[in-house]
RNA sequence: GGCCUCAUAGUUCAACGGAUAGAAUAGAAGUUUCCUAAACUUUAGAUCCAGGUUCGAUUCCUGGUGAGGCUACCA
């Protein structure tokens, strides 16, 4: 049991006793720094149960509390909130018990069912952007957090290698390409494939000028250029099976593949399975006529299937074409179907998709309850805000993107550049400051992204970058590899403090905070779980951070004269250190030994 | 037009309906014989507007204003 559901237990018993009432249930909230205390007691909601003066009631609660448990020490009732002091010994023991935990903060799998988690999932005609890197920060994040507070996680992605995109970059190489391969030209498969996307639109382009120069109307025009009559017809091809185009499609998309492979272990993110569009485009249609015969769906005439959700207050939704071919929701409906059927411990799902989509998994959801399927109770849109910048909305086809592997790259160059200007890596091998370069540099993309919540839009500044100051991941970073130092000149060896010594510690008021932050770790975990929120993780490692730099610079650790305190206090070091540590690979951050 | 999301210091972010709205940056002023100064300390500065709900509203509701998104037999 710990200290909030003691109290809670007491605090019901001293008004069962005092005012023969039962509470449903006790609020609490750490005390203001202002005030003395640690741990309050708020008043006013019990007033619905008890009537009284609120100052008066917390006092008679106080009073009980204290002669009762020797936790509570002392206490104060300002307006309506009971403050109570809590004794240094209970947070001493409290530490006793956790400083040995290697999976603190981590809750044992208590859920029979899986989580599957979606992210990334990408077009494979270009390269990943920053829109994909918060996609896939964002899903892995999430899925680390699923598992840390005690789910089964699969993560995957569907990836979208089929459609009239594919076929435009494929058709572009066809005609302009002249042979170029990766290896001939040394780029990235992917990148190769992103030119000839915008090679196409480039064409496409002109073409539709010229067709509108020859009096055609904007609409015609767009219609019938050469360019995505061909691009069409190559769909049709690929459709059809056509040898040759399923070959090319098969190159092209191999070398996006082996490109994208790259970016995701750049960036530290991975997947226990792939789908492909290609294989599960053409799921969903009999789960479409088995809606009709349950009535979920109907045919209008011209033969399209539709579902009715005006009584949900959501529109009519197309389900299935006239010429019976699959749109987007089929597949959909298709696919998370496919997906239970092959992991059937699958309980709910999270799909990782920015915001624009929020009314396509509204429907979806809704539609996957329709059908009846129990695990549609459980499904999640880990919806987020589009990535902006300076000037405006990234466009692909015009090349104003941010790349991904380009981002990564210049992330790192800004982390060597302040790190030499700095210059403390003397006696480290060029292959190892190159290593550690990196794990600044991503860590401070990885968390200037994921501190933010995902729901609000993000403006990226390119030029401004990412900050190395303040509340940033390599502020953490740092304070971790101090640490580490500490640790390697303490030389702890065997010596440890059994519960009753460290009873005897008067604790400096900065190590009773950051005990207390300590403890609220798991429950951090949890509730960034419920919420599926990274930012909640990411905003209480740099907490905990703060407490300790304003501690370590108030009083010496290693240099404390009493040998007692001092273990005591390496110890309390060595913990926050493995606290910053668990809570970054939630994040998919990396920790460096020194910095 | 209809629907959805967002709006907090100059800027970037916080705040289960709780006390005097927290940080960081940029500004001003300090702290290195000592465990890593990528640090620490002090200082100034904000809830878009108008109503409502209640002991209490940045948070919930209604109506405005502003920004973005969705509103395809595209994915």
């Amino acid at each position: 049991m710990n200290l909030e559901q003691l109290l809670s237990k007491k605090v019901k018993e001293a008004v069962a006793s005092i005012y023969d009432q039962t509470l449903p249930s006790v609020e609490f909230q750490p005390t203001r720094k202002d005030f003395e205390g640690d741990i309050t007691v708020v008043v006013f909601p019990m007033l619905r149960y008890i009537k009284g003066n609120p100052v008066q009631i917390g006092n008679q609660i106080g009073e009980h509390l204290k002669t009762e448990l020797d936790e509570v020490i002392g206490f104060n009732v300002i307006k309506g909130f009971l403050n109570l002091v809590i004794g240094d010994a209970y947070y001493t023991s409290f530490f006793d018990s956790i400083k040995d935990s290697n999976t603190y903060g981590r809750h044992s799998v208590e859920n029979e069912n899986a989580i599957l988690v979606e992210y990334s999932s990408p077009n494979t005609n270009k390269p990943l952007h920053l829109g994909h890197i918060r996609n896939n920060l964002l899903g892995y994040s999430v899925a680390e957090i699923l598992k840390a507070s005690g789910n089964k996680v699969y993560k995957t992605q569907i990836i979208n290698d089929r459609g009239i995109h594919i076929c435009k970059s494929m058709l572009a190489w066809q005609i302009y390409g002249n042979g170029e391969t990766p290896e001939g030209t040394g780029l990235k498969g992917d990148k190769l494939a992103g030119i000839y996307y915008v090679k196409f639109d480039q064409v496409y382009k002109t073409e539709v000028k010229k067709l509108i120069e020859e009096g055609k109307d904007k609409a015609t025009a767009e219609r019938e250029a050469p360019m995505l009559l061909k691009a069409q017809e190559m769909l049709r091809k690929w459709e059809a099976g056509d040898a040759e185009v399923v070959e090319l499609w098969k190159k092209m998309n191999g070398w996006v593949y082996k490109g994208f492979d790259e970016t995701y272990a750049n960036l530290g993110v991975n997947f226990d399975k792939l789908y492909y569009e290609s294989e599960t485009y053409l799921l969903g249609k009999d789960v479409i006529a088995e809606g009709i015969a349950n009535g979920i769906f109907y045919r209008k005439e011209d033969g399209s299937v539709w579902i009715d959700l005006t009584e949900e207050g959501l529109d009519e939704k197309i389900v299935l074409r006239a010429d019976g071919t699959a749109v987007y929701m089929t597949q959909d409906i298709g696919t998370a179907i496919q997906r239970v059927k092959d992991f059937p411990d699958i309980g709910g799902m999270v799909y990782t998709v920015g915001n624009e989509q929020d009314y396509h998994f509204k429907v979806l959801f809704l539609i996957l309850k329709k059908l009846g399927y129990s695990w549609a109770q459980h499904l999640y849109h880990l919806s987020y805000g589009m990535v902006d910048l300076p000037e405006g909305k990234m466009k692909s086809r015009e090349g104003t993107v941010v790349d991904a592997d380009d981002l990564i790259d210049e992330m790192t160059n800004t982390a060597a550049k302040i790190s030499q200007e700095l210059g403390k890596l003397d006696g480290y091998s060029e292959e190892e400051r190159q290593k550690l370069y990196r794990i600044i540099g991503l860590g401070a993309l990885k968390y200037y992204i994921l501190k933010v919540d995902p729901k609000k839009r993000i403006l990226f500044n390119p030029e401004e970058s990412v900050d190395f100051q303040g509340n940033t991941g390599p502020f953490i970073q740092y304070t971790y590899a101090r640490i580490q130092s500490i640790l390697r000149k303490a030389d702890l060896g065997t010596k440890h403090l059994t519960d009753k010594q460290a009873d005897g510690i008067a604790l400096h008021p900065k190590e009773k905070e950051i005990i207390k932050l300590l403890e609220s770790y798991p429950e951090t975990v949890k509730l960034a779980a419920e919420n599926y929120s990274p930012a909640l993780i990411a905003n209480y490692t740099y907490d905990l951070v703060k407490e300790f730099n304003s501690f370590y610079q108030q009083v010496s650790i290693l240099g404390e004269p009493e040998e007692k305190i001092r273990v005591f206090r390496v110890q309390l070091a060595k913990k926050v250190g493995e606290v910053i540590k668990s809570a970054f690979q939630l994040l998919g951050i990396e920790v460096p030994l020194r910095m």
